[in-house]
Parts: structure tokens; C-alpha cells; sequence
DNA sequence: TCTGGGGTCCTAGGACCC
DNA sequence: TCTGGGGTCCTAGGACCC
């Protein structure tokens, strides 16, 4: 009776995992991962071809440190992260082109990169600034090489932008392509590794550090235990992976092995936390200033939260003294639950505005300051507080307009009293390059009779 | 003088409940 | 007094991504 049972078992298991794998084999599914390389680097070389070929960086809000280098910068030895007052004389040795971070000008390559892709596959997840994921399986593509180039091409040759794209039959592989693909110049900006025969030599290539999801703390780790490439973290047992890198590190090395954990976001949720915060040019002791700065902020989460159409439940303002300098420390933030969910500026304002009072103390040189809304919910979740007595019929006719007027004229050609007229808590952005493509007024000019 | 900004998810531990 | 197993919720902190 006991026999029968399990081999009855047995024989149902077998059935069914040769049904699964057969139908994992012709649903395999191919993602195609496309990176811009150095985007904001080569976002300037676009509108400056006398840059071609030369050492360019870009510089974070402020001027305070690199954050995107072209790859002659990096091939001189300019570190990402580098404070840009390091580097005064390795940028006058080499001629080094210097921007200020241009978001305006990235925001909107990145668009026209973005929908020259979605040509390329219905499915689409935009994983940041300058990185897509395509699934590209079920689209009858004989030859993945080709089709990598095909999107190379058409991508450079319609924004000047360089992308390199990784193929593969997960999206950490994926990942894993794009980094051979980038680093060898043989690949020619495009690796296919859909073939699994493949894997294990450029699992091989690629160290732990390269790895998507192994950053630098479980690198270090890794390297103590001599597991040095992809290979040899993929070769680890499942229960080690489990107790040392977590749930996030097994999923990691499951992609790795080829079965795929992490699936496409092609509709990504809203945020669940919006930010706005910025370092100031100089610092700033003024009440007055904190609060144009603090309300411009308040304005701009805002922006944000009505473009997820969310609203706000809890509120956080903060503020910082510089954490380098000498001068006395404070840092303090203060955090309201407000009773009734709103996305309405000026209402937020007034809350972040209040809170910045109770933050404020006078002698202090405050360096930097932001707001944080969290608790967000969807505005069709909208409850009504007994003690409201704000008109919000009216408030939401004004918010539509605001932001309509914004999209078409630009941030703050309207705006709130107390946000101030001077911006007098400005980022230092000592070498902005134009926007381009955004406005008007400072489209690039091109002289004819230079040509 | 000058050191970015904006996110996500997971885990461990404490408080509290039955 | 604090025994024992189970659960939930919340928070702080740590890891990661770009």
C-alpha cells in the first residue's frame, strides 16, 4: 500500500517536472539589459564635439564631487566620488572638461533614449537615469547579437548617446553581459550570453564586486573568503549564501546560475517615500533663508507626490551643519502626522514651515536642509478629518493649473511668496552647459560659415 | 573654500498580546 | 513571580541600487 503510494507520487512528480521543464524551455524567457555609457558625461559631449575624445567629468549639485566620467577621465585615473578640489591638477595636466550636473539637459536624453527603446520590445522596465531592461523573448529574433546592435546603432545614431547592451536569460546575467560588454572592447559595445554553455566563463570574468546586488561591504566579505569571481559564488551552497548574504543574496546567485528570480517592474508602483534635499552653495544662518529654501523643497516634493497622484501623511523636515568643518555641530529633524492626507502645496508648506521653527536655532551655520514625505496613499483614498475646515474643493482646482503652468513655462515661473525671489541658499553650478533641449532661449547655436 | 541626492528591501530586537 | 510558545507591530540600522 506504502509502495504504491509513493511511486504513484513519484510517477506524478516526474510527469509534472517534465511538463515545468519543457515548458521553462520554450517559454524561456530573454531579457536584454542597455546601459548608457557615462551618461551625463556623454550628454555633454553631444552638445560640445569639440570634446570628442577628451577627458570629460561631470560634478554632483554644488560642485562637490565627480559623479560621471567619460571614459578618457577614467582611463587618466579620475576616481568616481572624487572630491572635485582633489583633482585641481590632474585637470589642468590633461585638459580635463569640468560641467556642473545639467539634470534638465540628462532628464531629457534619458526620454528620448527611453522611447527609442520601447521600439525595440512592448515590454519595457526604466531602471534609472540611463539603464532599460527589455524582455525580448517571444519576438521570433533569430540572431540576439544582431538585434543588440540593431538597438546600439539606432540609439547613437538618433541622440549621439553610446549604450552597451548584455543579453541573457536573467537579469543579473543580463547585467553581467553589459559589464563584459562595456569592459571589452572585442564585444563591440553588445554581449549575447543566452547560450548557457557560455556561463561559466564569464561568470568567471566578472569579479564579486561587479556583481548587481553584491556591493562593497559583502565584497570585502566575499574576498576574506577567497570567493573572488561570479563563478565561485555561484558554486557556494544554498544554506552558506542563505546564513552569510541573506534572502536578496541566494536570489542573486539563483540569476547567476541561469534561473531567473527577479522579474520585470514594467509598471512600477509609486514611491513610498519622496525626498527633496540640497547642500547649500554657502552656508546659511539666516531663519529667513532656511525658509525660502525649506518652502522650495516642500513645493517640489509636491510636484512629485501629485505626479504619482499620492498624498502625504507624515511630514519630516531636517537640518545639518556641515560635517566636515569645525564649526559647531546640529543636526535635528522634527516629524508632524497630519490629520488630514493632502497633496496641496501651499497647505504643505504652512506644516513644513512650522516644523522648521522648531528646528531652528540661531548661530548655527546650517550646510544643508530637506524634506521627506512618507505614509504616502493613493488620492482616491482621501479622508475627510471632522475638524477640517479648509475649502478643498477650490485647492484642487489651483493644483492642476500650478503644475500644468510648470511643465510648459518651467519650475517656479510661478511660485509661493515665502519661497523667496532670490534662491539666496543656491548650489554652487559654476560650469552649467546649456539646456539644449529644454529651452528656448539657450538652444545650441551653429555658426555656417565656421563650417 | 570645496565632500551629492534619491530610493528599495531585509533583519534583528523590543514592546506588547494571548 | 515569570514559567512557555506563539503571534503582531514597530523601529532602527544595515545592506543594496543608480
Amino acid at each position: 500500500m506504502k509502495a504504491r503510494k509513493s511511486s504513484g507520487l513519484s510517477l506524478f512528480l516526474y510527469k509534472h517536472n517534465t511538463l515545468k521543464n519543457s515548458k521553462n524551455i520554450s517559454l524561456k524567457k530573454i531579457f536584454a539589459l542597455i546601459d548608457c555609457n557615462s551618461f551625463y558625461a556623454s550628454c555633454e559631449k553631444v552638445f560640445s564635439p569639440r570634446l570628442e575624445n577628451k577627458p570629460v567629468v561631470v560634478l554632483s549639485n554644488n560642485d562637490g564631487c565627480v559623479i560621471s566620467r567619460s571614459k578618457e577621465a577614467k582611463e587618466i585615473g579620475i576616481k568616481m566620488g572624487e572630491p572635485a578640489f582633489h583633482m585641481t591638477d590632474i585637470i589642468e595636466k590633461n585638459n580635463v572638461a569640468v560641467f556642473s550636473s545639467n539634470f534638465a539637459l540628462y532628464g531629457d536624453m534619458s526620454n528620448r533614449v527611453m522611447e527609442i527603446l520601447n521600439n525595440f520590445s512592448s515590454d519595457i522596465e526604466i531602471y534609472s537615469i540611463d539603464e532599460a531592461f527589455l524582455e525580448i523573448s517571444g519576438m521570433n529574433i533569430k540572431d540576439y547579437e544582431a538585434y543588440g546592435h540593431k538597438i546600439r546603432n539606432t540609439v547613437l545614431q538618433w541622440t549621439g548617446i553610446p549604450v552597451s547592451v548584455g543579453i541573457s536569460t536573467t537579469k543579473t546575467l543580463a547585467k553581467v553581459a553589459n559589464h563584459l560588454a562595456k569592459k571589452h572592447d572585442a564585444f563591440n559595445g553588445v554581449m549575447d550570453l543566452t547560450n548557457s554553455n557560455d556561463f561559466e566563463k564569464a561568470l568567471k570574468l566578472t569579479p564579486v564586486n561587479d556583481i548587481w546586488g553584491i556591493g562593497w561591504q559583502f565584497s570585502k566579505f566575499l574576498k576574506e573568503q577567497n570567493i573572488l569571481n561570479a563563478l565561485d559564488l555561484s558554486k557556494m551552497n544554498d544554506s552558506w549564501i542563505r546564513k552569510h548574504l541573506h534572502i536578496v543574496g541566494l536570489r542573486t546567485v539563483e540569476e547567476l546560475r541561469g534561473k531567473p528570480c527577479i522579474s520585470m517592474e514594467s509598471n512600477p508602483p509609486g514611491k513610498k517615500g519622496i525626498t527633496h534635499s540640497r547642500s547649500f552653495g554657502t552656508a546659511v544662518t539666516e531663519y529667513s533663508i532656511l525658509e525660502e529654501a525649506v518652502s522650495t523643497f516642500t513645493s517640489r516634493c509636491a510636484e512629485k507626490l501629485r505626479k504619482q497622484n499620492s498624498y502625504v501623511t507624515v511630514i519630516t523636515v531636517f537640518v545639518m551643519t556641515n560635517r566636515f568643518s569645525d564649526d559647531p555641530k546640529y543636526v535635528n529633524f522634527k516629524t508632524l502626522h497630519i490629520t488630514t492626507p493632502t497633496n496641496n502645496t501651499p497647505e504643505l508648506i504652512e506644516h513644513a514651515a512650522k516644523l522648521l521653527k522648531l528646528l531652528f536655532k540661531k548661530g548655527y551655520r546650517y550646510k544643508k536642509a530637506g524634506v521627506m514625505f512618507t505614509e504616502l496613499i493613493p488620492a482616491t483614498h482621501e479622508q475627510l478629518s471632522f475638524w477640517d475646515n479648509i475649502d478643498r474643493s477650490k485647492q484642487k482646482k489651483i493644483m492642476p493649473v500650478l503644475d500644468r503652468i510648470t511643465a510648459t513655462m518651467g519650475k517656479d515661473v510661478v511660485k509661493y511668496a515665502i519661497q523667496g525671489t532670490h534662491r539666496r541658499w543656491k548650489l554652487r553650478q559654476e560650469k552649467l552647459s546649456k539646456k539644449f533641449t529644454t529651452k528656448w532661449d539657450e538652444l545650441l547655436e551653429i555658426d555656417l560659415d565656421k563650417i
